[in-house]
DNA sequence: TAGAGCATGTAATAGGTTACATGATTAG
DNA sequence: CTAATCATGTAACCTATTACATGCTCTA
């Protein structure tokens, strides 16, 4: 049985303080959206199954104009949960990158079409870096005070080293693709 | 509607000539293993519905105390689907990275603990690093002669410059949980 | 006035893994 | 004698996305 690590994306949102569905999918939208990601369709079914299990508790946050917040907050019993998962042992992980996948194949059509693809991928991992750099600026400079900084200091980290691995390879492959035109 | 890759990374293997479901399974687990994966309960229906639309044909190759293999060879038609799908932009992915994942909330457990995490990542893509070196050994000098070597060469240098990123960024953030744990 | 943001939620569907069944051979 | 390799395949299950429903407010 292989088990959903959803649901300690959900209850690890919440450690940093009560929060609503709606405001956990911004989250992983705005902030890690290199990573991870969640939809609707899994975080609310957890979110209520989570309150059944007594691993968060919910409250309704009445507003005017605007739809009722659920908001949950972690308990014990939660914080617990999370805590065991996260000194588990990681298993490996396997990401289908597609980019990579169609290059294996790249051989099937032309040069010219392989060199705009990795462009495609370049363009994107740039302005992918740039939104990390912007997002490390606001937290430094706007003295974020809040226990789980330095953290998420090393999840930027992450992002800048492993984007500009992504960025560095997509030049040295254009380059090599190019070579190969000239000699046709 | 979303639609399965699986399909083109089946139908991309048999670009390289005729071979059956276990093969494909081998070819993904020894050679790509950083980042694609197949599982037999996705290829042998795929191979099947593949051969019903004649995007490829079956053959059986019989074999003494063995059993059959079913060889699967693509056809005209398979070619042209597959070079569609090819040249179709890419759309982005998000790889879902668990300890990535967790390190978001190490605020939860021990540094000692964060840093333990960290380490099992580290070894596991130095492993995999080495794996790929050798890999690519294996290929520059038994000078294979494949038409498709320039493009495997892009993949590999795809695994060495990611597998780096990750070892060195696994390093800084050693570094930095040290540095935490002194100043508690 | 169209669309985006706020906000919750579900149903339909697609995507993917795991475990199992079968059975011979070979390596340790 | 046990485990792995060879080889195909299916059923049960879990995981995840997409589309839809609802309805108010604010902005372009």
């Amino acid at each position: 049985m292989k088990k959903s690590k959803t649901r300690f994306a959900v209850l690890g949102i919440l450690s940093y303080g009560p929060m609503s569905g709606y405001d956990i999918k911004k989250f992983y939208e705005q902030n890690v959206a290199g990573f991870w990601s969640e939809s609707y369709g899994q975080i609310y079914p957890i979110l209520k199954r989570l309150a059944e299990e007594k691993l968060a508790t919910r409250s309704i946050q009445k507003q005017e104009g605007k739809p009722d917040r659920h908001i949950y907050a972690i308990t014990q019993k939660g914080h617990d949960e999370l805590r065991q998962w996260l000194v588990e042992p990681t298993g490996r992980h396997i990401g289908r990158h597609e980019t990579l996948l169609k290059l294996m194949f790249g051989q099937q059509i032309s040069i010219e079409d392989n060199i705009l693809q990795i462009k495609r991928f370049r363009e994107r991992q740039i302005a992918e870096l740039k939104k990390i750099e912007a997002l490390k600026g606001n937290f430094e400079h706007q003295e974020v005070d809040d226990p789980n900084l330095p953290y998420w200091r090393l999840a930027f980290g992450y992002g800048e080293h492993v984007n500009r691995a992504y960025i560095k390879w997509a030049e040295e492959a254009l380059a090599a693709l190019r070579k190969m035109e000239i000699m046709t």
